[in-house]
DNA sequence: CGTTCGATTGAGCTTTCTCAAGCACAGTGG
DNA sequence: CCACTGTGCTTGAGAAAGCTCAATCGAACG
């Protein structure tokens, strides 16, 4: 639910510290030219995380943006009471830096080993600045975030616990087609249950429920714990819309 | 949950279309020079609606951008089967023209008699290109709907009834006191109860109910069925809060 | 081989929803 | 001026989806 889409591939300088990452290009970028983002490549240095280490917590001041090279994060928000609403999931790709009055939002934490490349924000704001092509770039990259936004307070709003997973089944293997740009038909899942329920706005116990009846209609399969196989993408894809309710 | 905020006033020209609004000023440029609001303003056109008269629906191209200048909108997306979800409501002030793949993410549609300055997006677009601080402001305002839609997620994910209820109600206290710029006890409700219930995630029965608690609680009074009278404030946001369940 | 931690399954409960009836107020016509 | 009607709001009773709490399972690891 933060800045995203992995784009066009760039080559990096030997000797860079994201080299060995991932990927080759800023998502954020996806328009601009090569040389610009072998540029901001440049500026930024690397930082990796462990898995469940935080790179910030909300409400922190905003010093710095990130490009997701490897890894994944889960960024969530906190009620006082501890009640966690996961608002989105990184992948390698996504850009990380939208902010209000420089604190965070959210919470950003890693779920599984993590490689990020940094860039303080004064360095990509002069950046920006040099490049005004970017500042459309970020503007179309927010607005798609919003847009996703939208789709999800559907789903919290309105749908099913079973239509909610089958929805998130869907955007997992959406992006990972457009990583990829395949078509596939297994979809990991980098994240607990707890996470998953988080983000939907259930609980774990729901998620194993809605999980096993999604097996038992043969709409997915569990190749692992954190691999499901796409049996019925049209049965899922109909359930997520919510057209098997009548 | 679009473009939002009203800001700076600026004087319009003598019979300007806009001539005649709730407001002198085009919220995204709230950080604009006044004489480039005036001339935004020029370029614009006087569309009026009447209640329940839509401005567009989900799905339709994207071919304007607009300022409310008077009256209200809601914003909401549907699915299949007639399950609406509320994004967002527009008051004066605030600009709507987010979009993706230039498709309206969301139908717009009129509360009450309401009046807008419409700009052709090419229009737009150029005045965008001449003015690059319009585009920095653009995403401003991009990224500040982006952090309330991740708060509506929560509220959706995380929150209960009541908690729903408060909430709603102190974001629209302190959107009056915004653009009042003044301290208020009073809420104008302008839209239905159907319509809060399909903002917050709940239905009309459940918004009725919990209104009714919230009387009893003494945190608000009605002092008709569209104005609410907020009795107790800090009550009200500990309650938004989760603060009030143990 | 035992321990641990996440995932699953079960049973009962709570919140919210659904369906239905009653109420209040605005607009209309007699 | 008042009954009539429609629409939206409120209230009630029963149902259901999902939650809570608790027990069990199972893979990973020391």
């Amino acid at each position: 639910m933060v800045l995203a889409t992995s784009r066009n591939l760039t080559p990096l300088p030997a000797g860079h510290p994201c080299l060995g990452c991932d990927v080759r290009s800023v998502a954020v970028c996806g328009v601009l030219e090569c040389a610009m983002l072998a540029q901001l490549r440049l500026m930024g240095c690397a930082q990796k995380l462990k898995p469940g280490e935080p790179l910030f917590h909300e409400g922190d001041e905003s010093k710095q943006v990130y490009t997701l090279t490897k890894g994944v994060l889960k960024l969530y928000k906190l009620l006082p009471d501890g009640r966690r609403q996961v608002t989105g999931f990184m992948f390698p790709g996504d850009f990380l830096g939208i902010s209000v009055d420089d604190a965070h939002a959210f919470t950003a934490e890693a779920l599984a080993d993590t490689q990020l490349c940094k860039f303080s924000r004064g360095r990509f704001d002069s950046f920006v600045e040099e490049h005004p092509e970017m500042e459309r770039e970020l503007y179309r990259v927010a607005a798609h975030e919003l847009a996703a936004a939208q789709q999800q307070m559907v789903l919290l709003g309105r749908k099913t616990a079973a239509e909610r997973l089958a929805s998130f089944f869907l955007a997992l293997l959406d992006r990972a087609e457009r990583a990829s740009g395949a078509s596939e038909r297994f979809v990991k899942l980098p994240m607990s249950r707890s996470d998953i329920a988080d983000y939907l706005g259930l609980t774990k116990e729901t998620v194993s429920r809605v999980l096993a009846m999604l097996k038992k209609r043969r709409l997915i399969r569990l190749e692992a714990l954190d691999v499901i196989e796409i049996l019925d993408r049209e049965g899922l894809t109909d359930l997520a819309e919510g057209l098997m309710g009548e």
